[in-house]
DNA sequence: GTGAAAGCGCTAACAT
DNA sequence: ATGTTAGCGCTTTCAC
């Protein structure tokens, strides 16, 4: 706003591309760089008088004067940029995921780079690049649902600011679990407070860290009812609608049926749902569906599905934190979301049995 | 390989934080800084001998050595990082786009920045940091729908790299635009075809730009059809599932009621389908329902959705096109992804009109 | 209270 | 064919 020094001419100067520097503040305001950088960015905002520092502030305000990013992370050796890596963009429980990182980091002061997890490039070059060329400080990394933990293990340097996403690599990175023991509990739980005895599980892959809690959650709850788990009621096909389809068929062959089933990942429940469907399985009436996991598509099907709530957004909010952390204090941690809980939304899928 | 030069004790000193640099790799092969930063990023590979080149390539392999992003992106005042900035990012669509925009993005040697979008903050901020900072080298914006077109137009800087999502704003940014048109055309062709004259819309909210051109579409097939769209057999509210279950219930108000409905995406058809089986109308029965906008949630409803696929991924592709190529040679384009045609998908949803 | 200068790691123009 | 050097824009001692 003060009129000072240069001509009005000269302000239109800067083009296009040319980013206004601390130089071009510093002569505009007539002092040195070094002050300007102080009185900008806060630092020991005393050692200068109160005049100066005003002109300072309006000579950069004038000029619309941002700091350039990368001057600042070489000379920083920090980003101020969290990696996201995960394996499946497309996946309408990551969004949850993503939200929660994007608002824990953005609550942080940083920012979300995203990371490609190509099937074919190993994992490791996705990190080592990330991490290695300093383009992140640190990485939320879920890994494949049903990687192999060991092969995990090799490919963490112990001293890089990661953390895991539901799988865990004890002393080489942090971790930050959803609780899917206590959603498979709470799920089937439901089903049994309901009168259900013949609860089938539709699981995702054996090798999958997340599905074998879930697993555990389930048969937790079924002996806590004094219900024994059987092995024939379970399938462990996966988590997409095809292969809840598939769970589906297969348990429609056993004889008895089961009178509801607890799926383990809404999209396998849609798709679950929709097999039914087609089969011209009555649900709720003659199978109940209840799943771990819900989304807003849960709530749109026909009938809407009973679902337990993951925490995926609270999930990622603690990831940040957990590698923010780390990189302050160094802290390596292994977390499990308990606090806000699994949550049971009961919707139309889930009925006594029939009698 | 080569053991020359330093003690081999030196090499372990490296510790975790400090990155190998261009230096360390130089001294270990015995060259300057120079012949290392050549030989590396395979600039004048010519003008060093194949022997020097070896013994480069060697030395930086032992020391594991990666550029220093920072250093790169501040020299070339480049940073090969793309924002993405979108409104929501728990819409499943926008999933689409993103993934699009990231294998877009990686294919031209970029990655991708998510940008918030703060509903409180200004979007002008967003922009202004990202590209102000140098950040990233541009931008792909898919600006609120519904956003008033006039003040998104003040907040761009025209000499920026950003390419508009599903808006335009002429002469200021180029932009990427789904066929909304040739979508909501052919959702009602297909309606049309099967025997329905009385067809409705359910549409998005009159100041969303794609809201209006899928309304032009639905208007043009219907016309084209020799019907006449009746006001009254359309709703303007919006793109949710709750917007879509209170179309349904505006439009169950008419009398005679319309056969089918052409609901401008799949959310709000999600929602409508929904609200139909708790009305206890029968879709397809009572009422066909065709969607503009596919996602595997709609082939996974009850009945199944009969929806035009949106090429989302393939806009995706095309944004990040289209800024590099503004990058490059500053074109500034505005582009309607034609190519691979919207797609009907049909489902279960739609049949001919009742006798 | 204010400024000069070194240096973060890299690239490119300019020697040699 | 290889090396020296001057910055890129910023922060940060250290002098004055």
């Amino acid at each position: 706003m003060e009129a000072e020094g240069e001509p009005g001419s000269e302000r239109r100067r800067t083009s296009a591309t040319a980013a206004v520097t601390l130089s071009e503040v510093a002569s505009r305001a007539g002092v040195s760089v070094s002050a300007v950088s102080k009185v900008l960015r806060g630092t020991a905002a005393i050692r200068v008088s109160p005049e100066t520092r005003q002109r300072i502030l309006d000579a950069a305000q004038e000029l619309r004067y941002r700091p350039n990013f990368a001057a600042r992370a070489l000379q920083a050796a920090r980003t101020q940029v969290l990696g996201l890596v995960v394996p499946d963009l497309t996946n309408a429980l990551f969004t949850e995921l993503m939200h929660g990182v994007e608002d824990g980091a953005a609550a942080h002061g940083y920012t979300v780079l995203l990371g490609r997890l190509d099937t074919d490039r190993p994992q490791t070059e996705v990190i080592a690049r990330l991490l290695g060329e300093g383009r992140v400080d640190g990485l939320v990394l879920q890994a494949t649902d049903g990687v192999d933990p060991d092969s995990l293990d090799q490919l963490l340097d112990p001293r890089a600011a990661v953390v895991l996403i539901n799988s865990v690599a004890s002393g080489r990175a942090s971790s930050v679990t959803v609780d899917d023991v206590g959603g498979a509990r709470t799920a089937t739980e439901h089903l049994v407070s309901l009168g259900h005895t013949r609860i089938a599980l539709a699981g995702g892959l054996p090798t999958s860290y997340t599905a074998q809690r879930r697993r555990r959650g389930h048969q937790e709850a079924m002996r806590a009812a004094g219900l024994v788990p059987r092995e024939d009621h379970e399938t462990a096909l996966g988590y997409t609608a095809e292969q809840g389809r598939e769970a589906l068929r297969r348990l429609l062959r056993l004889d008895p049926r089961p009178t509801a089933v607890v799926v383990a990942n809404v999209n396998a429940a849609i798709g679950l749902l929709a097999e039914a469907h087609a089969q011209g399985v009555d649900v709720p009436g003659e199978l109940s569906v209840a799943t771990v996991l819900d989304s807003w598509t849960a709530e749109n099907t026909w009938p809407p599905l009973t679902a337990v709530r993951m925490q995926f957004y609270a999930m990622g909010e603690r990831a940040v934190a957990s590698v923010v952390r780390r990189l302050e204090d160094g802290a390596m941690t292994e977390e499990v979301v308990l606090d806000p809980p699994p949550e049971l939304v009961v919707r139309g899928s889930t009925v006594p049995p029939r009698t």
